[in-house]
DNA sequence: AATAATCTTGCAAACTCTTCCAAAATCTTT
DNA sequence: AAAGATTTTGGAAGAGTTTGCAAGATTATT
């Protein structure tokens, strides 16, 4: 990659992170640490970006439009990690469905390297990848669903039971033995159509939602292939699921 | 191929990408790398393309009419003025389709006070209205298309084709007294689709589209019931406009 | 104050650019 | 239609940039 391709794409995920590390920007743009830190002092001679010591950061952050992370600092260590275990399960060229919610978006955040198709009914993900163009990303038609920047209705489920997946990362509101379960209705629905279109189905669920049930029911078990979490999940239903059939994977 | 072919291709190109690099651009054009720099010479003579080291990129990619980005300031006052002067138009409880483009982006930012039903294929205008939840967003579905944030393709023809709304309020990237011209042609389908789901058609179109003309024919001048444009629109066109039919609004 | 992490600097290797030249293609003239 | 003139093309040699690494200086952290 050339020199201004990528001080622009530092920009660009800057203007997402605000913050970045070195290894962060290193690793995105597939270039050595000397050579983002070179790109970081032209920027800074741009005056868009300023240094710190183990990173950048914006000069003149914006503050309005829509920033999922900013709100969701909640358990963030454990969904990056499952985040980033989840990626690794998801193979090159593979289509894949994201689901709406933190922990599959930590998912996403990953997931360009590995240059999949993206489909999704979240709009944070979608503006995850609207500025790349290394994949392509479908987005289900909807109705915004107010605080969630989720696409619900019958749009979305109408996309959604039109396609078909190689892989489905889910994220859901409680985890039991009984099944998984979801607190907000409208979801569910939509959430059933992507279990159907797709072959493989991996639940992102940190420790919180172990042994918690939500509202509304979503599905067994057996409609589930992996399920990745983090250390803090009880030993004992972890054990329990595996019993069950389900791969579980525990993210460091 | 000729040499003129090869230059217009690589314009085309880079439309799309931005940035290419000369491999790149030696393999999409089937000729040497040596050919390559030379065409790459031509294209900066002539403005449109900037040569960086190891490749080129697109000399103002921001100026276009549908390339949307956070820091757009381009003929940032008119936009304004255009969008608060289009926003009166809409009637409370008035569908209102909003078309992708940083034009009828702004217009957006003036209609949350109006809290119509919006249906939009723009990320950036879904962004908008994602955390506020006055009123009712319904996005289309659709491919992302690379850097325009735009929702493209058969889902999204196929989102407006089902609906019917009261306004549309598009952009486009070129108007004469022929009609109305766009650049991309994976918009022009869509925006037909909105012009024929909705009742009445305002275009908003800043001073710098009048007399211009763009790649592919959006439609007839019949097609649309009012042009929204700024003080520096040139007064023989409004009147030109104004003879044919059209409603014309200026903003200021 | 000690330790760990990060930053600067200098350097060699890899890559890219310019310039030039011969071969190929195109145009002109007869 | 053929021969010669002109332009365009692809490649090679040397100059110039950029890149990634490593050693020493500097800054955070405990």
């Amino acid at each position: 990659m050339q020199a201004e391709e990528r001080q622009k794409r530092i920009e660009d995920y800057l203007l997402k992170t605000e913050f970045a590390s070195l290894d962060e920007l290193s690793e995105q743009l597939d270039a050595s640490v000397s050579t983002v830190r070179r790109d970081l002092s032209v920027l800074e001679g741009k005056g868009t970006v300023r240094r710190t010591h183990g990173g950048a950061r914006l000069v003149n952050p914006r503050s309005d439009e829509f920033t999922f992370s900013a709100r969701d600092t909640h358990q963030l260590a454990e969904k990056e990690a499952i985040g980033r275990a989840c990626a690794e399960l998801i193979l090159p060229n593979q289509t894949v469905i994201v689901d709406a919610g933190t922990t599959a978006y930590h998912v996403a955040r990953h997931l360009e390297s590995k240059a999949p198709q993206i489909i999704t009914n979240s709009l944070p993900v979608a503006n995850l990848f609207s500025a790349a163009n290394k994949l392509e990303v479908v987005v289900s038609g909807g109705v915004i669903y107010p605080r969630l920047g989720v696409l619900v209705g019958p749009l979305a489920v109408e996309a959604f039971s039109k396609i078909r997946a190689d892989v489905a990362i889910m994220s859901a509101g409680g985890l039991t033995l009984e099944g998984i379960s979801n607190s907000h209705g409208l979801l569910i629905e939509i959430q059933r159509a992507m279990i159907h279109a797709a072959h493989k189905i991996i639940f992102c669920l940190d420790y919180t939602k172990c042994g918690r049930q939500s509202l509304s029911r979503l599905c067994d078990l057996d409609d589930v292939d992996v399920i990745v979490t983090d250390k803090g999940a009880p030993p004992e239903m972890v054990k329990g699921l595996r019993k069950r059939g389900v791969e579980v994977i525990i993210a460091s």
